[in-house]
DNA sequence: TAAAAAACCGCAAATTGTTGCATAATTTCC
DNA sequence: GGAAATTATGCAACAATTTGCGGTTTTTTA
């Protein structure tokens, strides 16, 4: 068999299959497991499939989620790694979507090692790309609008979790009503996710601070961290900060 | 044997069998290998052939080994549109994950009104994009490589619903194994859908029948329907047509 | 953390390609 | 028809590619 002919059978196997093993090709074309790795190289090289540990993967499988153009990425941004620097190995977090929560997960670190519970199809998305996180999706009936499992079985599931953390995106805050929001279904996964953790942490950027929606799912006070793009000194933040919420 | 007369030979045995080698050629012609690889050389100068070390290949199975992207579209639109028409309004719909489900999702008439329960996230992410369908995400711990929920919590809920069809995407099939994975975890999840829908359709491509591989999913008694891009009528399809299988 | 699996590295053997050249076959032109 | 020129073929020495193997390092997994 020549070499062109066997690499056109391994890329046909892995678009038939999505994955392959490098023994199975090796048993299958009779050529030792070194070749095999050789013409995975190659393949991967030419950027026809992804190579991993023990084989190689479809590339047209994963990656369909194209990152949408984004309000105010920057700032967002910012938030995102002062929240990622929270996590700390072992850990079990609890968190919602939006796109605050959707770029820390793109910001944790390779090493990090810990367990992320989400009601959110991006984020689960997002989390499944990293290579030592266990992602748990807690399910449901899914909310259109923000690709949420919303309804009591997701909620009665969130409170059979402990988590040590709660990162909550929001829609948004101020000091009077706490976090507020326009969705009655997605206040009561909310509300139960921050019951579930010891401590909840809000993202957000500084433009929904002091501004209030018609649906309220917290106070300020069960807030325990609070993360804006802001020097932690600003003025903005003294009213959160005198409701004893730590700012970062 | 004349210049050109031997050309023509190779001529037909590289589209006879997509490639020879010159080893092979040198004895059957009787000439020396040098002479084939001339040949050879004009051959492929010429835009005839495609010479590679060892021998050729033809042109069409390179066009074929180049085809990068998306593996096969076209076929897995057909199956999708064939699957698609099976779903009427009302009805409880439970699916996989896989490449076809998604071409299927993105298939959907835009007034369908149908549930639908899955527990993979690219399918939830594309049923959310449908206006008329609602989601239900069968969470549990997300398998990475195919993002797809898996483990006890999400094979009981599966347990507990009563779908009118459960579409699989399948990695192999053949009429002796039935469907075969070598997944453990997404094999349970299967299980689990097959026994809770009235129904089991199976969709895939030709290309998947006939290939097997390590675990066992079911059998091709509990395929209730086989949609494949082939004519229905195709000798393929035969030995699971005898095994009550209806074919689409 | 230790055992197992996989990947990597260098090397040697086998196969394949290339080049120059001698020889044989074919064509051309007188 | 026959000599010269052209083309084709085979041979041999050498270069390049491919492949498998042993030993080592890295990664995975329990």
């Amino acid at each position: 068999m020549l070499k062109k002919e066997r690499q056109a059978y391994i890329l046909r196997q892995v678009s038939l299959h999505n994955s392959v093993l490098s023994a199975d090709l090796s048993t299958s074309i009779n050529v030792s497991e070194d070749t095999i790795r050789r013409d995975l190289n190659e393949l991967a090289e030419t950027g026809k499939i992804i190579k991993v540990h023990g084989g190689a993967l479809s590339k047209s499988f994963n990656s369909f989620y194209l990152r949408g153009d984004v309000y105010n990425v920057d700032s967002k941004k910012m938030v995102a790694e002062k929240g990622a620097a929270l996590i700390k190995d072992g850990m079990f977090i609890l968190t919602g979507g939006g796109t605050t929560i959707i770029e820390m997960a793109r910001l944790l670190p390779e090493n990090l090692k810990a367990t992320f519970f989400t009601v959110s199809i991006p984020a689960a998305y997002e989390y499944a790309q990293h290579p030592n996180i266990e992602v748990i999706f807690i399910g449901d009936k899914i909310a259109k609008k923000s690709q949420i499992a919303v309804g009591g079985e997701a909620i009665s599931k969130i409170k059979h979790i402990k988590a040590d953390l709660c990162f909550l995106g929001i829609n948004a805050i101020d000091p009077e009503h706490g976090i507020t929001d326009n969705d009655w279904d997605i206040v009561q996964v909310k509300n139960a996710m921050i019951e579930a953790a010891a401590k909840t942490v809000v993202m957000t950027i500084s433009e929904k601070l002091n501004s209030s929606q018609r649906i309220r799912v917290c106070g300020v006070q069960d807030i325990d961290v609070l993360i804006t793009e802001l020097d932690p000194e600003n003025n903005l933040l003294d009213p959160f900060r005198l409701n004893g919420v730590t700012i970062l």
